[in-house]
RNA sequence: GGAGGCGUAGCUCAGUCGGUUAGAGUGCUUGCUUGACAUGCAAGAGGUCACUGGUUCGAUUCCAGUCGUCUCCACCA
């Protein structure tokens, strides 16, 4: 470099943008000044969303980056727009997930729960809390979340047990929650029930058993298929279907049922199918969920054999303490024995699974606490059938709707010690069960201090369920007071891996407590997909930390990575490339406005006079249409095309052209020409800068800041509304022109290899665009790079030596002594005006259709007529040089 | 067994009310130290819009079916 390069040097900005200190530095200055409180923007109209609370335990991985930059978006938008914002942060103390993690920290150094008991282990997991919070607030700081953090909640917080525990009072009250003894899925390995949306199904290569049942009487058999055989010894029964003409006369008999030498009756129930296995199936009602129906249809004993443990129960006889499995070979192999087993079937079925842990769950019977769904669900479909909620994209409406049109009773007890313990008490003398919101004195049935508390938590999903409305303040009336504008919120957004955990719930207790629906939209993401589109998972390791990528990138880039090249509700692959092409997007705008500021030096805003040429007028049009756009965009969540729109704008329109026509007025003499110029690429630096600040917040504040500006920060600038800035279409129409001949002109010099240094004549022969030509001269010689150019009429025929291009009512020449092949010219034109050609038969064809004419609109057949006309005109001007130039060969 | 998504350039994806010479990014080819940027500039090649049929003056777009692919839901022992 050399010396006056470097004495430039240090008045300039850095080439390249780097986003280290920037980032960290603006956020920390945007919440010092309270930029994220919902006190901001006063009296305007009310955006308010609350943040899918990530569970506490873990970290941020892409799908909560994903998330919460589309919320941020949105609220950075609406917050610009002059909207009274809230986006309320939280974390999820997530029950299982967390107990099972802390337990396992614990259980590396020898410790058990119950060494330490229920309060110290929960003081332990307190602990945890804390510090994966803290993790988690940064890492969403990091990412340039938005959110009112004087807000901020915690789903196991006292407002929230308050809110919890309001809930369940009522619910109880209104007998919509009961306690029951019925069947719910166990895992034996978490120790805790799950509800049926917690099971997991996948299929496995398994095996179905056909076994020999001996009639009591000795009178014959009933052979029975079963994938569980250990299950056999606690069956209380052997149903068939009634229309069953092999079992008919059996039914009524009595089955000496092997291995236990226990009577149990054969019976005929609609449930059973016919053509599945032997047509008879055996009944354990205490150990699958279709056989304890059907025991309660027929009044069937329940014998449960397998224990919480997944080991066999004393009702197991000889069986008693084996491993489930470890019995299901042993009574296998018993029956084979008895010459009871008549054959082992391979087949691939269906196996439950804890969603957390992946053990087979074990359907038990165990007294529980549940909801009664149906009087809940009813007005949440209602809300969803009648448009009251809307799912974007509308396709998830049908998922949701199928959910809870066929759902059953929600199993909320959870046996943990991490959660919203359960607000119910039983009084050890009478048996009275008290349900309320604080601890009972003594018992108001018998007065007895002999209270026992249920040892039970709630699922998770029970508090979180509350979201919307308990970080509201939910149920003080003095806290909700303050925060009532805000609900019901403006919209959700989330993976569609949670509709029905998270989503249903939300909207049932929203509806019932709040007699009010908890969000008018639903926008639901798809997944972060690794480049090869699969799933990021622990087991595949393909996962990606958003942190690695935001130091390495920084945040904007990984943002507008995020939410470009997808639409509403499609999985998004992570793909490096991606990233770097949004990094290069970042370092295109810094330059642009590194360009702008290099010439400013000498400009004062409002200070000067004011002479929009084609170029601003150009520029200005565009802008509009792009903010009409973007905005439109936004509004129906289309956030990957608003971030296109802004892309091509900035890239295109602004830094290919538009800087490019600015240069000859900024470096003229003209003073108008450059204060213009000036005063232009400020104002459109300055909308673009606005319009990218909900995807790119650093980025956009950084280079903000150093542009004449009013206000304080760019997060609070006036969001650029295109109604009320001015266009020109005629003169944009021009202005098209005149480019259109720039990239004519371009393209001969780079077929016909003029160096790029040779400055070229420019000649255009033209009765109807001369005056537009004329205007702009200027940009035209500089972008083609010309030295001349003059505008002759029409009817002027092109110099021997020159190469013919032809824009519409345009003849251009170039006139290129010693570089023109003949032969290759007329190749050249001939290639076009075959092109020409094939476009001229499709349009005739389409114009000598009769259908066409009689019954298109008749704007599209204009439109049609309008292109048939350019390109005969454009194919009769090539024709004609092409025949000169053969003339002259 | 039901339900849905996807199938468009070598790759990853847009394409909103049916009419565009079907687009972008990336990759590829060619040429460029162009007074913001080589994380760049200019020009270019590259597509039977999965297949078949239907509706229509006209289908990448709407409908039906087929194939491929991914996902969700489901108590068939």
């Amino acid at each position: 470099m050399c010396d006056c390069c470097k004495h430039h040097e240090q008045h300039e900005l850095p080439k390249t943008y780097d986003h280290h200190q920037v980032e960290q530095k603006w956020y920390q200055i945007w919440e010092e000044n309270g930029y994220f409180s919902c006190k901001n923007n006063e009296g305007g109209e009310p955006f308010s969303v609350v943040m899918p609370p990530p569970n506490v335990t873990g970290q941020l991985h892409l799908g909560h980056a994903i998330d919460n930059t589309m919320q941020d978006i949105l609220t950075r938008w609406h917050r610009m727009m002059g909207h009274q914002t809230l986006w309320v942060p939280g974390c999820d103390h997530a029950g299982i997930a967390t107990q099972a993690k802390v337990e396992e920290h614990l259980a590396v150094d020898g410790i058990s729960k119950y060494d330490l008991g229920r309060e110290a282990f929960v003081d332990k997991v307190w602990d945890w809390k804390h510090q994966y919070h803290d993790r988690i607030v940064k890492q969403l700081k990091m990412l340039g979340s938005s959110c009112d953090w004087d807000k901020e909640r915690f789903t196991l917080d006292e407002g929230c047990n308050d809110a919890v525990n309001e809930v369940f009072v009522r619910l109880y009250n209104e007998g919509l929650i009961y306690r029951g003894t019925y069947i719910i899925n166990w895992c034996p390995k978490c120790q805790t029930t799950i509800s049926d949306i917690e099971v997991e199904h996948s299929d496995h290569p398994g095996h179905l058993w056909h076994l020999r049942y001996p009639l009591a009487d000795g009178s014959g058999e009933v052979v029975v298929a079963t994938t569980r055989p250990e299950t056999m010894l606690g069956d209380t029964a052997v149903a068939v279907h009634p229309d069953d003409e092999r079992y008919a006369g059996m039914i009524g008999k009595k089955i000496m049922l092997p291995l236990m030498n226990r009577e149990i009756p054969i019976i005929a129930d609609d449930y059973v199918d016919m053509e599945y296995g032997t047509g008879a199936v055996k009944i354990t009602p205490a150990h699958d969920p279709n056989d304890f129906e059907m025991g309660l249809r027929h009044n069937l004993p329940q014998i449960t054999v397998i224990g919480k443990d997944a080991r066999m129960t004393e009702a197991a006889g000889e069986y008693a303490g084996l491993d489930r499995y470890d019995c299901r070979k042993a009574v296998v192999e018993a029956m084979d024995k008895l010459g009871l087993l008549v054959k082992i079937e391979d087949i691939s079925h269906a196996v439950g699974e804890c969603y957390r842990c992946g053990s087979v769950i074990e359907p038990l019977i165990s007294p529980q606490w549940f909801v009664k769904m149906e009087p809940l669900a009813k007005p949440a479909i209602e809300a969803v059938l009648n448009g009251d909620i809307r799912f974007v994209p509308q396709r998830f409406e049908k998922i949701y709707l199928g959910w809870l049109e066929n759902i059953r009773d929600w199993c909320i007890s959870r046996q943990l010690w991490w959660g919203h313990r359960i607000p119910v008490w039983y009084c050890q003398d009478c048996g009275e069960v008290i349900c309320q919101k604080t601890e009972p004195e003594c018992c108001p049935k018998c007065g007895s201090h002999k209270l026992q508390r249920d040892e039970d938590v709630l699922d998770t999903w029970f508090s979180s369920g509350l979201w919307p409305f308990e970080t509201m303040g939910w149920p003080d009336a003095e806290k909700m007071a303050e925060m009532q504008k805000f609900y019901p919120t403006s919209v959700l957004v989330t993976g569609r891996d949670i509709i029905f955990f998270w989503v249903a719930r939300m909207i049932f207790t929203g509806l019932h407590f709040m007699e009010e629906k908890p969000f008018s939209d639903v926008f639901i993401h798809g997944l972060v997909l690794d480049a090869q589109g699969r799933k990021m998972s622990k087991s595949l390791g393909n996962g990606i930390d958003p942190i690695e990528i935001i130091e390495q990138y920084g945040a904007d880039p990984l943002r507008f990575m995020l939410i470009t090249g997808n639409t509403p509700g499609n999985d998004l692959r992570f793909q490096t490339e991606r990233l770097e092409a949004s990094r290069n997007f970042c370092n295109k705008i810094w330059n642009a406005s590194r360009f702008v500021m290099m010439n400013l030096t000498d400009y004062q805003p409002g200070k000067g006079e004011l002479n929009y040429s084609l170029a601003d007028k150009w520029i200005l049009s565009e802008l509009k249409a792009a903010a009409a756009s973007i905005s439109n965009n936004l509004g129906k969540y289309e956030l990957g095309e608003a971030a296109r729109q802004i892309y091509d704008f900035t890239w295109d329109c602004f830094c290919d052209w538009y800087i490019e026509m600015s240069k000859p007025r900024l470096y003229g003499n003209d003073p108008v020409e450059r204060y213009t110029a000036q005063t232009v690429l400020v104002e459109v630096l300055t909308s673009i800068l606005k319009l990218l600040h909900p995807f790119m917040p650093f980025i956009t504040e950084e280079i903000w800041q150093a542009l004449p500006h009013e206000g304080e920060t760019i997060m609070l600038a006036k969001w650029p509304e295109a109604d009320k800035m001015t266009d020109y279409p005629e003169e944009a129409a021009v202005m098209a022109l005149n480019m259109e001949a720039v990239r004519a002109i371009r393209n001969i010099r780079a077929e016909m290899n003029v160096q790029p240094g040779k400055k070229l004549e420019l000649i255009f022969a033209t009765d109807t665009a001369a005056e537009g030509l004329q205007q702009g001269e200027i940009y035209i010689k500089a972008l083609a790079g010309a030295e001349s150019m003059s505008i002759v009429p029409a009817s002027t025929a092109a110099p021997e030596q020159a190469a013919v291009a032809h824009i519409r009512g345009v003849d251009i020449y170039l006139p290129l002594k010693g570089l023109i092949d003949l032969d290759k010219e007329i190749a050249r034109l001939k290639k076009e005006i075959g092109n020409m050609d094939k476009e001229i038969k499709r349009l005739e064809g389409k114009l000598n259709n009769s259908g066409f004419i009689a019954k298109a609109p008749a704007d599209v057949v204009e439109g049609e007529k309008v292109k048939l006309a350019d390109y005969s005109e454009k194919k009769a001007s090539l024709l004609e040089r092409v025949a000169e130039l053969n003339k002259l060969a």
